[in-house]
DNA sequence: ACTAAAAGTCAAGTTTATTTTACTTTAAGT
DNA sequence: ACTTAAAGTAAAATAAACTTGACTTTTAGT
């Protein structure tokens, strides 16, 4: 699965910690999943879902080796 | 986070152990899932979405205490 | 009442998400 | 070149997802 929340960061203007601040996680958290280093709960991908006003299928997409 | 799983499953019509199956996970992992006992990953919940036909949203739901 | 399928549950184990702390690197401004 | 904010990274610890196997309960059919 891969993400597109850098982007959509970016759109927004605001850095990591903001959007770790929003969402109620650590940076690093959200670090790593923009570097896909691992998939997020559901409930985190509502809640940037719900921040950046997109649907989830629109951040997190699905790939073969899911 | 609560979930309509079980309502989508009997619109199908199908058994857990079936969509179990379809999904790749275990049974007991659709069962837990369907009476809230956690919440799972966001590849789980995109697959379940694409296989139901609906957006993630409309399968799960964010609650306060998220 | 009997049976069988489906659903519910539980404990133990493995894997993975997430946090915390802390350090390094990159980017941008002055 | 210097400074600072932001991003990247990493190790250790904790919490939570998910599996497996086994058992109990519910549901529906006959």
């Amino acid at each position: 699965m891969k993400n597109n929340l850098k982007v959509h960061r970016a759109i927004k203007d605001i850095t990591q910690a903001e959007l770790a601040e929003e969402i109620n996680v650590s940076r690093q958290t959200i670090n790593a999943m923009e570097k896909g280093k691992y998939v997020p709960s559901t409930v985190l991908a509502l809640k940037l879902a719900r921040f950046f006003e997109k649907p989830v299928e629109e951040l997190f997409i699905l790939e073969e080796e899911d």
